[in-house]
RNA sequence: GCCGGGAUGGCGGAAUUGGUAGACGCACUGGAUUCAAAAUCCAGCGAUGGUGACAUCAUGGGGGUUCGAUUCCCCCUCCCGGUACCA
């Protein structure tokens, strides 16, 4: 054994071996019990970053862990790998995004594999290979066929200059990214993926989903968003001229009385209807259609309106409501219009108030009466006043009796509301999964036929930052109706890249399958037992995964009702920001790691300048590593510097994985150091040979005896923070803790050195599934002729845990005063008597009479006085 | 705006079910070793007061429940994630 640690050399070594000896290739054994351990796969941006370290460093602890449990582990690796971001690179470098794409792969896979992560490669796949998007386009037809897919208009953001259609991330203060020019909203055909279908499932299911955390299926329910309320119409006012009655949505109907005016849409009917001969109010509709369709731009934005003239009857009281048009009320949810209660609605206050509209009060708390004037809105349920008939009740009655009052005047009645939308999946761009749908002039939209899948996509395309290239490539959308054979076109749209990343893991089944989807392998792995990815993926991909799982089950594909049993949503790796902003608005993002940061004399921050040119660039905060805002570090410097267990280590001793985590890389020397004292430890223990665990051994000296109470209390905590917690930074600890502890067992004699060769053993066997490739030759050396690789997870040994005595702390007034050591199975009155009986505590107590002693079994003692 | 999460020494974090606040590590300081440095080893290391034993204060801020609160409840501040076309 080399007395040096040298990782490059044994890391190449472990690697070399896992490869000849296919030590991860997974296989389907029936009868074994497996774990699919699944990691969300990367975009390939480019360069691997922290969060990728932390996110494959996890699923690889807990691959390894469940291995030497026993368990038939699959862990797969493909590439997200179509996308926005490849179409930017290609502007840039002029290079086709599909050069660009398999050039990141090859790095990136480079990469990983250098981690040591136990890695099936043989099942690796790549969105963008036609043999993987094949089955989008083919289960697309079957949605289309089964009315789960559908044609509909939406709303996208329009640069005006461009000409071309914008993601929500290109839009930058309502105006273009590249041009400056402010982003208008138009309607476009688009595809819709019927999500709502399943509404109730995705909804009550989340309570199926023990494995799962607390907040993210709060997230998803929220999103899901049912509300119980009221559909209300108030009928048209014919004097006014209004054309229509005017339906409403609400989860307040008690506040019905309440109502001073309805709201609209700017592209409600009656809007519409109300701009003829009213060139303000076409002015205003037109001011509301400009502007991005963010919904935290749209609820932020100020809120205005106008009046449009025209009035509705109220349903109860038939009082003239005057009908407005206003910028916050979305066409997209319930029914694009609203009933404004200002007395009761925070937004319908300050619109009320900022255009002198009458705030009328008709709820109170219960046991006080309302101060008015009112400063603002009373939101609170509580109890109904002045409003007729349906006064002096609460919240539930009140609903419950203007709803039954509405419903025999043939005007509302109860509904369900749910916030979910359908999904639109029509992107105008190029580097995606193309609609395998034919437009002709004679037979209309008209499917691919499944023997003519995939639409292959042409890769040699650049796009220009002016519309979707394929729109201008002939070669592509030139063909033929497959119904009436008349030259006709091809659909250029492509697929929202959500749309391959919702069944990938039912692909890893089985990327060999080529004449279908997946087969009979998909029911064997899936659903994986355990899911790892990052926390911004809470809502929309676990949502579209489920739905799209629920789709293929119902087509017979998956017998499964949920994909992911457990879910561990790790915290994201967050650096600094740095930019400038162009005159033309252009913003341009700097590497944390090419940033010098002024600081004054105190210390303090006061700027931070561009070592390339020393100006100065501004700070953006902190945020997500991305490459969009150029904050990423890689973490190859790290594995060359220290090698892959080093990064592995020093990841996982960091934080807690759920955890946010704000990048720096101080302590990477502490897990390098820590690595080292490992390895000369064993080496300092094997210099005196080789020895062989001897279990008959009872000849412990108390020191040692209390060594191997720590040994195998380490190997309890260790199993649980692993398997239950996911805690891996006080898995670590603990055995740093032991390490610490080794020196007690420094000895020549043979009980010492069993122990130390026992300690050792189980150190390294804890220690394998996050430093796997120290802990493979450590083992080598410590059981020559074997290999860790074959071993199981160690066992504690209870005779090692049992103590005679144990140590309970004493407080007096919760205050810790003193320690007592008493009998492990000591009765209450002796431990009270030993308590009282400790000179520390008769000090405090002073003579003063004790009112109470609590006694908390193997904890602590506190006197009250 | 809305939904979800977070805030503990100089720093990352620990305290698992309401029971010793600061485990483990980093940084720093002192010492040993060295011609010297690196590496390594030993010791110290929340704040304030005290020579010291020790005492008091302290888990973003304010209030509450409890014998006892980092942990539970109410209010507030700031930060992070998502917000349907970034992935």
């Amino acid at each position: 054994m080399q007395e040096k640690y040298h990782p490059q050399e044994i890391e190449k070594n472990a690697q070399q071996y896992w490869a000849e000896t296919a030590a991860f290739k997974a296989v389907e054994i029936p009868n074994k019990k497996k774990y699919y351990c699944l990691s969300m796969f990367p975009y390939p941006s480019g360069k691997l970053h922290m969060g990728h370290v932390r996110n494959y460093t996890i699923g690889d602890v807990l691959s390894r862990y469940r291995r030497m449990r026993g368990y038939n582990v699959l862990q797969p690796m493909g590439w997200d790998a179509f996308g926005l971001p490849a179409e930017n690179a290609a502007m840039q470098n002029n290079v086709p995004p599909a050069k660009w794409t398999y050039d990141n792969i090859a790095y990136m896979r480079k990469q990983l594999k250098s981690l040591g992560l136990s890695i099936d490669w043989d099942r690796e796949l790549a969105t963008c290979d036609p043999n993987y998007y094949h089955w989008n386009q083919w289960l697309f037809l079957r949605m289309l066929e089964k009315g789960l897919a559908y044609q509909t208009t939406g709303n996208v953001n329009w640069d005006p200059v461009d000409q071309t259609v914008l993601a929500n991330e290109q839009v930058i203060d309502g105006c273009g990214w590249r041009t400056g020019a402010p982003v208008e909203k138009r309607e476009i055909q688009m595809y819709y993926m019927k999500i709502t279908a399943y509404t109730d499932e995705l909804l009550e299911a989340l309570d199926t989903l023990p494995g799962w955390p607390e907040r993210v299926k709060t997230m998803q329910a929220n999103w899901i968003g049912k509300s119980c309320g009221v559909d209300i119409t108030f009928p048209a006012d014919p004097e006014s001229g209004t054309p229509q009655a005017l339906k409403v949505f609400t989860t307040r109907a008690d506040t019905l009385l309440g109502a001073t005016y309805v709201a609209v849409a700017a592209e409600h009917p009656i809007a519409l209807h109300a701009e003829k001969n009213n060139t303000a109010l076409t002015a205003f509709i037109q001011e509301c259609k400009l502007g991005a369709t963010k919904e935290a731009d749209l609820a932020t934005q100020e809120k205005k309106g106008m009046d449009t003239g025209l009035f509705v009857l109220h349903p109860i009281t038939d009082e003239k409501l005057p009908i407005w048009i206003a910028n916050y009320v979305l066409m997209g949810y319930g029914e694009g219009a609203v009933m404004a209660v200002p007395a009761h609605d925070e937004r319908d206050f300050e619109f009320a108030t900022r255009y002198t509209l009458p705030i009328k009060a008709v709820i109170k708390a219960k046991d006080c009466d309302l101060e008015t004037p009112l400063k603002k809105a009373f939101v609170a349920h509580g109890v109904t006043f002045d409003s007729g008939e349906f006064s002096g009740l609460e919240f539930q009655a009140a609903v419950d009796a203007i709803a039954a009052a509405l419903k025999q005047k043939g005007l509302g009645d109860k509904r369900v509301q749910y916030r979910l939308r359908d999904w639109g999946i029509s992107r105008q761009r190029y580097w995606g999964c193309p609609i395998p749908l034919i437009h002709c002039e004679s037979c209309g939209v008209v499917p691919v036929p499944d023997d003519q899948l995939p639409v292959v996509l042409p890769e040699d395309l650049v796009p220009d930052g002016s519309g979707n290239p394929l729109a201008k490539t002939p070669s592509f959308y030139e063909c033929t109706c497959p119904q009436c054979g008349k030259p006709a076109r091809r659909e250029t749209d492509t697929m929202d890249t959500f749309v391959d990343s919702s069944w990938y893991y039912a692909r890893y089944t089985c990327t060999d399958q080529n004449k279908a989807m997946t087969d009979e392998r998909v029911n064997y792995w899936l659903p994986a037992d355990q899911y790892i990815g990052g926390i911004e993926h809470a809502i929309l991909h676990l949502l579209y995964s489920r739905f799209w799982s629920k789709v293929m089950r119902d087509l017979g594909l998956l017998k499964l009702d949920e994909p992911f049993t457990n879910l561990l949503t790790q915290g994201m790796v967050l650096n600094e920001i740095f930019s400038r902003k162009a005159e033309n608005g252009r913003i341009t993002y700097f590497n944390p790691t090419d940033v010098d940061i002024q600081l004054d004399e105190q210390g303090k921050r006061i700027g931070a300048i561009l070592q390339a040119d020393n100006q100065p660039v501004e700070s953006g905060g902190i945020g997500t590593m991305s490459k969009s805002k150029n904050n990423g570090v890689d973490p190859q410097r790290l594995v060359d510097e220290y090698g892959a267990d080093t990064a592995r280590l020093f990841m996982m001793f960091a934080s807690p994985p759920t955890q946010t985590l704000e990048w720096a890389d101080a302590g990477v020397d502490g897990a390098f150091r820590f690595l080292k004292r490992l390895w000369k430890q064993t080496y300092t223990h094997l210099q005196q040979g080789v020895v062989t665990v001897d279990p008959t051994l009872k000849t412990y000296s108390p020191e040692l005896k209390s060594l191997r109470f720590q040994l195998h209390q380490t190997i309890v905590k260790v199993s649980d923070d692993l398997d239950r917690r996911h805690t891996f930074n006080t898995a670590i600890a603990a055995v740093m803790e032991l390490m610490n502890g080794l020196a007690k067992a420094q000895g020549p004699e043979p009980v010492s050195r069993s122990l130390m060769q026992e300690a050792l053993e189980a150190i390294v066997l804890m220690l394998s599934p996050i430093v796997p490739h120290i802990c493979h030759t450590l083992w080598q050396e410590l059981r020559p002729d074997t290999q860790l690789f074959d071993q199981p997870w160690p066992q504690a040994d209870s005779s090692a845990l049992v103590q005679d005595e144990i140590k309970l702390i004493v407080q007096v007034n919760g205050k810790l005063r003193s320690q007592i050591q008493v009998a492990r199975d000591a009765e209450r009155t002796i431990i009270e008597r030993t308590a009282l009986d400790d000179n520390q505590v008769k000090k405090f107590i002073n003579g003063q009479a004790i009112k109470k002693v609590i006694v908390v079994p193997g904890r602590l003692v506190n006197i009250v006085i």
